[in-house]
DNA sequence: CCGATTGCTGAGCCAAGCTCAACAAGTTAT
DNA sequence: ATAACTTGTTGAGCTTGGCTCAGCAATCGG
């Protein structure tokens, strides 16, 4: 159905990313959960991290960090609940704005983030191994063509 | 961190498809989402509709169901119960085992079906369109011995 | 006939979200 | 100084898409 001309390279390209991302997902939370990191936790840590500040931006507002993570402030609050609770992050009073809360990664924080990249990398690599570094980096320049062409209009980090 | 060498072309390449993803999934969401047509139930049709058996088998128990979606079966019969309120599927009594229930598409479950993969194909077109066709089959190619590698290993579908 | 299978059901739980509404404290504009 | 807006927190209740456990009916297979 729906010709299955030459076009539907595409459709099967969607298919193919579906399958990969669903044993990469699947692995990468396999092998975080014995550290207790939740996805949404090490989504949050991640993005508190790599804060796209200029530089050693490893604070954040609230605000920020649920705008960045698309969901709602409330929602982030809890989140950041978690991650207190866990010893991952740390409230502290933002210096020029005192209702506002500067959210810092713990030693612990770094810890896990490591944790996080590291099983990430791993993961990938495993993925990917079967894939020569030529074809890898070929993917990787069709993934980053494709992304740009899109990011301009719509937001999606 | 975790040597910036080559080899971090893997863990980029995981971070690509991770976005690509996300893009893609919000979209295919948000077109179904008109039509009524939940994730979830999208996930149920179309397992249902390429059941994996020889040819013309729209058909399906439900713990078959069950065990292909990777839920559990008393998730599987409220997914069904959705679906066949919806009127997109209908319960069978199978001939040869009467304790058993064979699950069949309706005329409407048809349509469903076709609006997903139209939308799906859409989709997919739009977002890999700034990519050649070349380049295109190349990431198939990649994705597909990739994943052939490690299927043999463990399921995912 | 007995035990296992197939499915349905109610009940209660979970994660990760959401909204709405109220509130405190602090900031800014007038 | 006062009013109005921000920033964050909180409680309550809802949603999706799952989970388990337990009980029950029909049926199948030995």
């Amino acid at each position: 159905m729906t010709s299955p001309g030459p076009a539907d390279t595409a459709a099967e390209l969607a298919d193919a990313l579906t399958r990969a991302m669903k044993r990469i997902r699947r692995q990468t939370m396999q092998r975080l959960e014995p550290y207790g990191i939740t996805p949404a936790q090490a989504r949050a840590l991640r993005t508190l991290a790599h804060a796209p500040g200029c530089e050693s931006r490893e604070t954040m507002r609230l605000s920020e960090l649920a705008d960045r993570l698309r969901i709602a402030p409330r929602s982030a609050t809890t989140v950041v609940d978690a991650l207190e609770e866990a010893g991952l992050v740390a409230r502290t009073p933002d210096p020029v704005d005192r209702r506002a809360v500067r959210l810092v990664l713990t030693e612990a924080g770094h810890g896990a983030l490591e944790r996080i990249g590291r099983v990430r990398h791993e993961v990938a690599q495993e993925y990917f191994g079967p894939v020569s570094a030529t074809e890898q980096e070929a993917l990787l320049r069709a993934l980053r063509q494709a992304e740009a062409a899109h990011e301009a209009a719509g937001p999606t980090p």
